[in-house]
DNA sequence: TTTTAAATACCGACCGGTCGGTCTGTATTT
DNA sequence: AAATACAGACCGACCGGTCGGTATTTAAAA
């Protein structure tokens, strides 16, 4: 095997490793020596692909994000209205709970790292953004379609719709097996499409 | 000043100062000794008082906890309706933003402790749960004064609202000052109510 | 009322251990 | 010969917690 591929492996055992020990006990209760011994890599090797702990902190939030992003990518295409479409992604934000099995508490841990170090905020804010700015524009399409009452403010739907997928999200880290989470979430959010209807 | 008084007002200052830092900086980044300097208080006083910091935490958990409950112990009493009586919940849960001003990042902390550590997590259940039943008692009580739609299942219900909260409350810390946050609230769950009601 | 012994509150030097990160070297590839 | 990929002993800073001692209060005994 060439010397380079090497390398990358070594780097991506690196990242899962510290994903599931990020996951499990935080970020500040897990070493860089306990990452290195469950990777079955040295120090050396750590610190000869990341400049710090922090760093690869940063890199482990890129690949995931990257992937949640890609999840959503491709939802709500085949649908015809905008109500079915939202329900679309609720179901398949649903399947996020099988999907990333395991993978879930270290939102968590991105959340409260991102609520103390600028450089992990500034990470995650464009995606929340670019988010929030998707649904609210699915919201106003839906108001534009007759689907949603007008008097329905975009923006802050967008919120609420985002809510109640990260409150759920939440719940379902604190109590994994107090619900089925797929159904709830669908539920969840077919309440807040059906508040959102048009009052004619 | 008597004996005893002052030792209740030392740990009493503990406490608070325990509170800013673990908010501030996280659990595991707020050392014993940082507290005792901010508080001005030797670390045999704070060992006096504390068996150990995980027990700090569990005592300041319960007291954040009894003020959180305090504050919606006497909200949507005036209400004649259950949809009134949960708007006048949503208003407060918005007051919530500014009553406990800065005291919001510990939220995440006792979250992210609780999923990880079984003592903090049985600690926190229990008022979560009694949460949990309440607003569904509220939505069955809404469904039977005709309120709400009887195709509502209370429990899932239940979990939005909270969601709902939750999810708002988690924006709120991490974008601060990104949105009208009581107003978001209120409108949030007035989605949510509107999503419930009577399909006659 | 005075004496005194126990209890409470506190002090801070100190301890074993762990942490993130460094550095010197070696093996393999290019 | 230069670059890449690792190996792991080592370092100083810092951590949670301990411990022997002191100052003050309290309450019972004399």
């Amino acid at each position: 095997m060439a010397n380079h591929e090497r390398g990358i492996e070594t780097r991506n055992t690196l990242l899962d490793t510290s994903l599931a020990l990020f996951s499990q006990n935080g970020y500040d209760a897990t070493s860089v020596a306990q990452i290195c011994q469950d990777a079955q890599v040295s120090k050396g090797a750590f610190y000869h692909h990341f400049a710090s702990k922090q760093e690869l902190f940063l890199a482990l939030m890129d690949t995931w994000l990257d992937s949640v992003v890609g999840l959503f990518q491709t939802a709500g295409d085949s649908a015809e209205t905008i109500p079915e479409a939202l329900d679309q992604m609720a179901a398949l934000s649903g399947g996020l709970f099988d999907a990333l099995e395991g993978g879930f508490p270290i939102l968590l841990e991105f959340w409260t790292q991102a609520s103390r170090h600028p450089a992990v905020w500034e990470k995650a804010v464009a995606p929340y953004q670019r988010f929030l700015d998707y649904f609210a524009g699915m919201v106003q399409a839906g108001i534009d379609e007759g689907s949603f009452d007008p008097s329905v403010d975009p923006v802050k739907a967008a919120r609420t719709l985002t809510s109640v997928a990260m409150g759920l999200l939440l719940q379902a880290i604190f109590e994994p097996d107090g619900a089925q989470w797929q159904a709830v979430t669908r539920s969840g959010i077919q309440l807040v499409i059906d508040g959102m209807r048009s009052k004619k």
